[in-house]
DNA sequence: TTGTATGCGTTATCAA
DNA sequence: TTGATAACGCATACAA
C-alpha cells in the first residue's frame, strides 16, 4: 500500500523526477504538452498519490496547526473549534485537536509534542501555569494565539470575551428591572483563570456604579458539585438574592437543578442570567435571559491572527483582543 | 526558529549523529555514561527538539489519526471525539479533525488530503456517498472505522448503535405506560442514513409487534426548519397521537419548541420521548424521559479498533459492532 | 561502544 | 524544456 513514489511515475513516464515535481507543483509554464500528458497518464495507472509528509520536511510547512483546548465537551470550545476549523479549510490547513482538561502537564507535553510535529502555529486555551514555555515560544516567535484565558505580562495575542462589559450588562438588566439584591455564582475563584477574575471583578464594580453594595455573602464560589448546597445555605436564610447571575453554563446548570428541586419560582421568586447562550435557554420554561459570548467571530478571528502571523513571520505588536457579550432578553428576568 | 538539528547536537557533543539518535531512542545499552551525559548536556544546551516530521518519514508512521465528521457541534459527534482522543492520548497519537457538514465532497477531499498527509489510520461518519474511495482504502488495507453510519455491502468495521432496539425502547415504553396513539419525528428519510432508516423501521416493527396499526399520518418526516409545521397540522388534526417520538435531539428540540408556543402539556396532554440523552434532559421541566446512546464507550470502541488495524497490519474479519441504548425514564412519559 | 553510509519521498539549484 | 544531484532531518545496517 502507498508504495507508489514520485520515482515509479518517473520511469513510467520516461521523464526525470524534477519534471513529476514540476507538474505536480504546477510549473508547467516551460513543459511541453507531450510530457504533462505522459505524467498524468503514469500517474493515473499507478494511483500515485504524493506524499506530503516528504515535502513538508523539504518545506518546513506542515499546513496543520494544533489547537490545545480544555476540554472539547464545554460549548465555548467547540463553537471556536469549528470557526477555527473553517478558516482552515479555506486554506487547506488541518487541525490537530487536544484536550488538556485544564491540567498543565499534559499542556506541556501536547506542546511539546506539536512542535516535534512541526505544527505551523498553536491555538491554545491555556492552563496558564506553562508560563515559561509560553515564553520560550514568543521569544522563539512561533505562532501563537490564546483563547479565553491570557497570561498577564506576556506579548502573546489573545481572544477574549470582555468580561467586565458582560457582567455589566447582566447587574445592569437586572438593576434597571428592579433588583437590588443580587448574588453571583461561580466556580471557585482562583488567579490563573481570568475570566473569572474578571466577571467577579466586573460584577462588583457594576454593582458598585449602581451604588450597590456588594454582598460577600451573595458570592457563591464552589466546585460545581458543591454549588447546590451553597445555594440551599443561602436561600434558607433571612435575606436571600432576588436575582442570581451564573457567570458560564456550568454554575448555570447547577441553579437550575437547585432550583427545581425548590419551589422557588423563575423569575417571580427570583431572576435568572447568565453568561454562555446555552442551547435550551429557548426552550426551557421560563425561556432564559442570557448573555451571549461571540464564540463563532473568536475563534475566526483567533485562526485569522494565527494565519497572519504565520503567513508574515513578522512579529507585530501583540493584541488582546476583546470581544463584545450580547445581552439576550427573555423571560427569566421580568420587570419588577 | 528551530534550526538546531541532531548534527548540530552530535558536534557538540563530540559523537556522530547515529550515537544521538540512539540515545534519544533510549537504545543506550551499549551507551558509555559518559557520552550519554555530554549529549544530554547538548541537547539541553542547544534547546534541541528533535524533528518528528523527518523520523516519520523514515518510519512510515506519523503517529497521527483522523476523524472526519459531519459536524463537531452535534453533541453526539463531540463526545465520541472526545472518547477517541482520550484512547490516543494513552497512545501517543494525535488526531486530526475535519467537519465535512455531510459534503461528499469535502468528506472526499479530506480523506485525500489526510492520506497524502500518511495518518495511519482514519475514523469516519461517513456520508456515504463516497463509495469508491471507500472501497479503495478497504482494498488497499488502510485503516478505517466507521462511526454512526455504515454502508451496506461495504467490508468496512463500523460503530452504530442498535438502533432497532432503541426504537423498541422507545415503543415499548410507551406501550407499557398505556399509549397507543404514537407518532414519531424524524428529519427527511433519505436511504443512505442509516439511522434515521433504521429508527423507523424500528419504530414501525416495534408498533406490529405490539399489535399497534401503523398510521403513516403520525410519522412525520421534515426538514428541521418545517417540523414544527407539520405538528401544528398535525395537533389541528381530529385523532391527533398521544405520545411522540423524536428520534435525535435536533427533532426533540423542534418539539418542544413547538410545545411552548402551544398549550400542549407534557406528560398530560402528550407524553414524548427521545433518543439522545440532552443535556438539559434533567432541568427541563417535566424532566425528559430519553434513550441514550453510549457515547463514550462507541469513541473509545472506534478508536481500538482502528489501533488493532494499525498495529497488527492483518485485516480479519470486519465487523459491524452494535452498542445498546440505554432507556432513562424520567417525567415526560408518565403511567396512563 | 561508536561511526559510516545509505535511504525515506520530496523539492531546489543549476546545468544541459 | 528537462535532468542530475544535493539537500531536508532522522534511522538503521553494518563496520570498525
Amino acid at each position: 500500500m502507498q508504495k507508489v513514489t514520485m520515482a515509479d511515475v518517473a520511469k513510467l513516464a520516461n521523464v526525470s523526477k524534477s519534471t513529476v515535481s514540476q507538474y505536480l507543483n504546477k510549473r508547467y509554464d516551460y513543459m511541453s504538452e507531450e510530457t504533462k500528458k505522459r505524467i498524468a497518464r503514469a500517474i493515473e495507472e499507478l494511483g500515485y498519490r504524493p506524499n506530503f509528509i516528504a515535502r513538508s520536511l523539504k518545506q518546513k510547512s506542515t499546513a496543520t496547526i494544533g489547537v490545545i483546548v480544555f476540554n472539547i465537551l464545554h460549548m465555548l470550545t467547540t463553537q471556536v473549534l469549528r470557526a477555527i476549523e473553517d478558516v482552515c479549510q479555506e486554506r487547506d490547513f488541518h487541525v490537530i485537536v487536544c484536550n488538556t482538561d485544564d491540567n498543565p502537564e499534559k499542556e506541556k507535553k501536547y506542546i511539546e509534542m506539536l512542535r516535534a510535529k512541526q505544527v505551523d502555529g498553536l491555538i491554545v486555551f491555556p492552563t496558564g501555569k506553562n508560563v515559561e514555555l509560553y515564553e520560550r515560544m514568543t521569544e522563539e516567535q512561533f505562532p501563537l494565539v490564546f483563547v479565553d484565558r491570557m497570561v498577564p505580562d506576556l506579548p502573546v495575542d489573545a481572544v477574549l470575551l470582555d468580561n467586565y462589559q458582560a457582567a455589566k450588562l447582566a447587574v445592569d438588566h437586572l438593576v434597571d428591572s428592579g433588583y437590588e439584591r443580587i448574588g453571583i455564582v461561580t466556580p471557585p475563584i482562583v488567579s490563573h483563570v481570568i475570566p473569572r477574575i474578571e466577571r467577579i471583578e466586573g460584577f462588583k464594580r457594576a454593582m458598585t456604579e449602581r451604588g450597590l453594595p456588594v454582598v460577600e455573602e451573595y458570592i457563591i464560589g464552589a466546585e460545581i458539585p458543591r454549588i447546590k448546597e451553597e445555594l440551599n445555605r443561602l436561600f434558607s436564610s433571612d435575606h436571600p438574592p432576588q436575582a442570581l447571575f451564573a457567570i458560564n453554563d456550568l454554575t448555570l446548570t447547577e441553579v437550575l437543578n437547585f432550583v427545581k428541586e425548590t419551589n422557588i419560582n423563575i423569575p417571580d421568586d427570583l431572576a435568572l442570567i447568565s453568561i454562555d447562550d446555552v442551547p435550551f435557554a429557548n426552550i426551557y420554561t421560563p425561556r432564559l435571559t442570557t448573555i451571549a459570548q461571540p464564540t463563532f467571530e473568536m475563534g475566526r478571528k483567533a485562526a485569522e491572527r494565527l494565519f497572519m502571523k504565520i503567513e508574515q513571520k513578522e512579529a507585530g505588536r501583540h493584541q488582546v483582543l476583546r470581544f463584545s457579550p450580547t445581552l439576550i432578553k427573555r423571560d427569566s428576568v421580568k420587570q419588577q
